[in-house]
DNA sequence: GCGGATTAATCAGAGTACTGACTATTTCGG
DNA sequence: CCGAAATAGTCAGTACTCTGATTAATCCGC
């Protein structure tokens, strides 16, 4: 009997927090927009004209993943795509009247699902549990991009 | 200018928290298991014999996902599926000697792991860190079970 | 013991997420 | 200015994740 609790998994319980947010997202917030594509609107509503490659480090996707979720959005209206007629390897990225019209709506609907996921929570602890998770997600996300080169190591 | 912050918005930091997992579990722990694989090996060292829903359940994933994930863990000769003899519906799940022994050695990794991940919190706050996101996961399960008939409501 | 409801599993379809290989474009050293 | 290195984006492949529809087997009321 090796069984883990997976309880004590960092990685575990993100996944059902994750899940469960989805969950509440669906009913909440929209069926059709999901969470990471309404950061991209948010990432455009903040910066419009950004280039694909840089949405997705605002919003924390890579290469491929944006260029999937941006091809779905631009489908569906919420945004245009021009070449940059100063680096033709880009594309600038700009929402329609559409897609800040669904930004504005979503915005509202994304507080109140806020409001429902972390009622559990006092205040106080709320602050605890962003803060917390941000430290764990900075510092992981810290050891793939090592800034300054290592010193040598055994 | 009616951006909000990403960074107040719990499933956004519960995504980032994920793929921070995601990619410290590829370098430190696999990269042919998967952490949801991991586990489903798990639960069926903790109670072998378990079929194919109540393994999902115990894991957390859908019977979809738990279909897919199971299937691939048989194709790698991780695990037997066989019938139930007392219910033709069911399968009954079983770790080879091999998954046996691919759990024991991906238990010892997935611990050093855990400790580098959470190496930014001191031991009090991983407490925090473990209850706090419990509390929020179990809430939301909760508001998708209503596990006993609620009372007349307005 | 027949027939409808329930339950376990599968399948189709959509979306997220990664890596590695590739293409197109720009940048920069000589 | 030419060619190598770097950069933006695409594409193929794999895996996770959900919903809704379907199939197969069991359960239960009569």
């Amino acid at each position: 009997m090796a069984a883990v609790d997976l309880a004590t998994h960092p990685g575990h319980l993100a996944r059902r927090l994750q899940q469960a947010h989805y969950l509440l997202w669906n009913t909440m917030v929209s069926e059709e927009i999901t969470s990471p594509q309404f950061a991209v609107l948010n990432a455009l509503v903040a910066e419009p004209g950004l280039d694909q490659r840089t949405v997705g480090e605002r919003v924390g996707l890579d290469r491929s993943t944006i260029a999937e979720v941006i091809s779905r959005l631009g489908r569906r209206g919420l945004l245009d795509k021009v070449r940059d007629p100063q680096d033709g390897r880009r594309f600038l990225l700009r929402l329609t009247e559409d897609g800040v019209r669904t930004h504005r709506k979503l915005t509202v609907r994304t507080a109140r699902m806020n409001q429902v996921f972390l009622a559990p929570l006092s205040p106080a602890e709320q602050t605890v549990f962003f803060e917390l998770i941000q430290r764990v997600a900075d510092a992981a996300e810290g050891l793939r991009n090592p800034a300054e080169p290592l010193a040598a190591q055994g």
